[in-house]
DNA sequence: GCACCGGCTTGACCTGGATCAGGGCGCGGC
DNA sequence: GCCGCGCCCTGATCCAGGTCAAGCCGGTGC
């Protein structure tokens, strides 16, 4: 795993989260090259294939550079339980920080490429760039907000709905389409994080496709109804 | 809302999360003082008094020094979630970093005294001293964990008994009683949390009572079996 | 081609917890 | 004392979604 590209500015990741803190924030060509220091590329992790697992010593975050990542746990009698999954742009290993080891498991759904940062070495470094440490500060308070999303008491097609409309959503603010979209994971995968059964998810899918919501084949997804979408996942999502 | 006692180290509000850590990292007397400009205790605020609502600017966070918050938001049919409950010695509004406007409402459940710190401010000091950084990315992290506990799909028994070990761990890291707690908010708010109805925290706690798990008189509650319990709720409390 | 296998769908049935309805009890006001 | 009001408890009924069982369909190996 070398260490990226340390002269050459045009090549500087620009997918990671932080390339951009820290070009917009009191960069300067001293830092930048701090910056390249402590990140590091990492991949291909093909399918299947585990980024952490569950208490490993945590030194890192990272930024998914392309594939998508199922986080996850299990529980005593052996059930997995789905906590999330991170498409690219998204910055997966922060609730790791609390404890110094990772508190759950991440494996690769499709290959996966990686920005990883040294976690301490950028804590450092956001002593002296104070846009950093916002940044920083704004991930992780973000995630706070995301984890409480789906613990509401939310009826099966709101929790549906509100998963569609949520990929979606994330998808176009990386600049892909947010009406035509390719689901990177299984039904199971998404009835277990949604906290349904598969077959359950089979059959609201079905009926979404009924009521002229969505076009589904197999794992590709249309959205086609979205306003009416929005409507049912907006106690989700609040707006 | 005055500052606080700016000489008189032994009067340094002891229950501030924060105080400790500026006291053990890099501690000296310029930096003491500094922690006192942006500490503000306030209060009381009493029963039913918010201490922030939905969509107020963010510019602090706090640490409860006593008396216990509920926070909740209303979906768009008025009705209340109840996201969480902040006892002695937790700090409250941190996941208002990222959007800078509070997310939820946050409200005295009995008379509540607090220790407010402006977070810009709190953010800048954080740049110089390391283990104030690390204490706030701990407990943004920390958080990030606690939200997910509930959103797991566990059966109300499990969910009871998890909110009882927890309470009971929480308030015994206090110095409190691990065993005999007083509850400071309604079998509604519990239930609201629980995501379940009244009805059946009311049969669950019952239930428990014929099985000499706890023992109830209205909001007093000796838990009589933690072994049990702590095994009722492993699954969800992650031991 | 065919057989197998894993992911997905569909149907029939069951159940945990919600909902609805009613009643008790402690506490404050008068 | 008595009344009224919140809060809490309890029983009867209902239903969203889980579970069980079976079939489908596309992909892969031979």
């Amino acid at each position: 795993m070398p260490l990226i590209d340390d002269g050459n500015e045009q090549n500087f990741c620009s997918s990671c989260a932080f390339s951009a803190v820290c070009l917009a924030s009191g960069y300067d060509k001293t830092r930048l090259r701090e910056m390249h220091v402590l990140v590091e590329h990492t991949g291909p992790y093909e399918e299947g294939r585990h980024v952490f697992r569950e208490g490993d010593e945590f030194n890192s975050i990272a930024a998914v550079r392309s594939g998508t990542i199922k986080t996850y746990v299990t529980d005593l009698e052996g059930r997995e339980q789905v906590l999330g999954f991170y498409l690219p742009g998204e910055v997966i290993g922060l609730s790791a920080i609390s404890r110094s080891r990772y508190p759950c498991n991440a494996v690769a759904l499709e290959t996966v490429q990686l920005c990883r940062f040294s976690f301490p070495k950028m804590a450092t470094l956001a002593t002296k760039v104070p846009g950093l440490q916002q940044e920083l500060f704004r991930l992780l308070s973000e995630d706070i907000g995301k984890a409480g999303l789906l613990a509401g008491d939310f009826d099966a097609d709101e929790r549906l709905a509100a998963f569609l409309v949520g990929l979606s959503r994330r998808y176009a603010s990386r600049g892909f389409s947010p009406t035509r979209l390719h689901l990177p994971m299984s039904r199971t995968d998404i009835a277990n994080y949604l906290r349904l059964a598969p077959e359950t998810v089979s059959r609201i899918l079905r009926r979404f496709r009924d009521e002229r919501l969505v076009r589904v084949e197999r794992r590709e997804i249309e959205l086609l109804d979205r306003a009416r979408l929005e409507d049912l996942s907006r106690n989700v999502l609040r707006t």
